[in-house]
DNA sequence: GTGGTGTCTCCCCCGGGGGGAGGGTGCAGA
DNA sequence: TCTGCACCCTCCCCCCGGGGGAGACACCAC
C-alpha cells in the first residue's frame, strides 16, 4: 500500500487537472491528506475522490469556490442539500435572464420597429402606499414580487385607485445596484410591515408606453432615450414604470403594457 | 441641438455604465462618434444606442467581446443572425452540461452506493475501424456522435463484430483537449472517409460497467480508480470505454450500460 | 549514479469587469 | 466673470478561476 496519491495519479482519477487541485489546496477548499513538510509533495488519499468531484460538479455549475468551501465545510446533508438548491434557483434565474436577452436580440436585430409615440408630461405629486429597498438588478425581478405581494395584501382592491408603479434609481442599471420604490395609489395609505407612506414627488417626464414582455423593455428606454435627446431635452432623476397592465392582470405577456416615465428638463427655455 | 451625449448620458439611456462604455471603446467594439481631440471627452450620437443595446444583450448571453465585434463588424443581417444563432447552440450545450452536472450532483450528494465490481482482464489487441481526433472536452459529445454515424454508415449490422467504443486520451479530461478514438470491431476493416483501420494495443484493463446515463459516469471513475489504487495498481495510458447499451441501443439512458477499463500495472509483482 | 518524468513555487497572461486616485473640463448660478 | 460642483479623463490595482511557462528540486527505475 502506498502512501497516498501524488497529485498527477489524483488528477487522473478525478479528471481535474493538476493546477485545479493544486488551487484547491491554496483556497483551502480540499486539502491532500497529507503533504510531506521537506518537499512539500502533496498526498491524497482515496477517500477524498468523491470530495474532489463535489467540487468539480459545483464549479460545473459556477457555484464560486468560496460557496464551494462552505458547502464542504458542513457535513449536515440537509445543509448541503439546501445550498444547493439555492444554487440551482439561481441557475434559474441565470436561464430566464438568457431567454429574455435572446428575445430582446431577436427584436433588435429583426426589422426596424415604427415611430414611438412619446408625450412630454408634467406629473402632479402625489401621496402612495410603496416599499423601498435597495436592491441588485439581478434579484430586483423577485424582490419586486415579493414587494407587490405584501402591497397588494395590505391593501384591498377597493382601495386600490391606480395600476402599480416602481421608481427605479439610474444607478441600478449602470451600476447594478439602486434604489427602487415599489408603490400603488390607494385611498387610504398608511403603514404596515414594510410598506410605508411615500411622497412621490411632482416632476416632468418624458412618458412611453412599452407593449409586450419586460424582457426587452430596454430597447424602448433606448428610443425613448433618444427621443428626448432629439428634442433638446435631458434625462435626470429616477424612471418610473406603470403597469397599466401586468403580470397581475394577465399571464398573456405579449398583453402587457408598461408606461415608461423618465424625467426630463429643458436644456433651453425654447 | 447638441454635438452628442456625453458617456453618462450615454450611459443612462442605455443602461450600461460608464467604465464599460469606455471599455467596449477601448476594444474598439463600440466608437464614441466623436472624441474631442484636446480634452478626450467620448461623445456619442443617439443612433448608437441600437448598437450599444444589441451588444449589451450579446454580452448578456456571454458572447466573447471579440466575437461581438466580429458580429457588429458585418451589416449582414443573414450573417448576423447565423452567427447568433451558432451562440445559442452552445449555449443549449452549457445548459446540457449543467443539467448533467445537476444528475451528477445529487448522487454524489445522496446515500452511498453499494460495492462497485471491479474485475482485471488482460484485453488481447484487435484491429478495428475507427476514426481518431484531438477534441475538446465541450464538444467531444458533439464530436463522438459525429464520428459514430460516419462508422455506422461505413459498416452494415452484419458486417458489426461486437458493440463500439472509445478510447480516450487522460489529457482530455485533465487538461481539456485530448486524442479521441472512436472504434467499432468489424468483421473487414477498411478505411473509407474518416474512418481508418486501427491497431488496439493488448493491454491489462481494470474493468467496471457504469449503469445509466453518462451525466454521472465520474463517479464510477472515481471509485474505479479508487479501487486500483486500493488494489495497489497504478493507471496509466488511454480509458477505453465500451458501450454495451448506449444511445444508438435505447432511449432510455437509465439502461444504458458502459464498460470503462482502464490500463494497469502492477506496483509490485505481489 | 543517472536520466527522465513528476512536482514544487513563482510570475505573467486571459476576459470582463469594479474601485479608487489624481487631475482636467463643462456649465450654471452668483 | 468667477467659482463650485459634477462630470470626465487616464492609470493602476483588485476580483474570479484558471492556463502557460520558467527554473529548481524530488522520485524512481534502470
Amino acid at each position: 500500500m502506498r502512501e497516498g496519491l501524488t497529485i498527477g495519479e489524483f488528477a487522473t482519477v478525478t479528471h481535474l487537472s493538476v493546477r485545479t487541485l493544486r488551487r484547491y489546496h491554496e483556497a483551502g477548499l480540499l486539502a491532500p491528506k497529507r503533504v510531506d513538510p521537506f518537499t512539500g509533495y502533496r498526498y491524497y488519499a482515496t477517500e477524498q475522490i468523491p470530495s474532489a468531484q463535489v467540487i468539480h460538479r459545483l464549479r460545473e455549475l459556477d457555484v464560486p469556490l468560496a460557496e464551494v468551501k462552505a458547502i464542504m465545510a458542513t457535513d449536515d446533508p440537509d445543509r448541503r442539500a439546501a445550498v444547493v438548491a439555492g444554487h440551482l434557483r439561481r441557475l434559474e434565474e441565470a436561464l430566464e435572464r438568457t431567454r429574455g436577452a435572446v428575445v430582446a436580440l431577436r427584436r433588435l436585430l429583426g426589422p426596424p420597429d415604427g415611430e414611438l409615440a412619446v408625450e412630454v408630461r408634467a406629473v402632479p405629486g402625489c401621496v402612495v402606499a410603496g416599499v423601498r429597498g435597495r436592491v441588485e438588478l439581478a434579484r430586483a425581478g423577485a424582490w419586486y414580487d415579493g414587494a407587490m405581494a405584501e402591497l397588494d395584501a395590505a391593501f384591498a382592491v377597493g382601495g386600490r385607485t391606480g395600476p402599480p408603479g416602481g421608481q427605479y434609481a439610474n444607478e441600478l442599471f449602470t451600476g447594478g445596484t439602486g434604489d427602487v420604490v415599489v408603490y400603488r395609489p390607494v385611498r387610504d395609505p398608511r403603514p404596515s410591515g414594510r410598506v410605508e407612506v411615500i411622497d412621490l414627488p411632482a416632476a416632468e417626464f418624458a412618458v412611453a408606453v412599452h407593449e409586450g414582455p419586460h424582457d426587452d423593455i430596454d430597447v424602448t428606454y433606448g428610443r425613448l432615450g433618444a427621443w428626448v435627446v432629439g428634442h433638446a431635452l435631458a434625462v435626470g432623476g429616477s424612471v418610473r414604470e406603470t403597469y397599466l397592465v401586468g403580470p397581475r392582470d394577465t399571464g398573456v405577456a405579449a398583453d402587457w403594457r408598461t408606461e415608461i416615465g423618465w424625467p426630463v428638463f429643458r436644456l433651453s427655455p425654447a
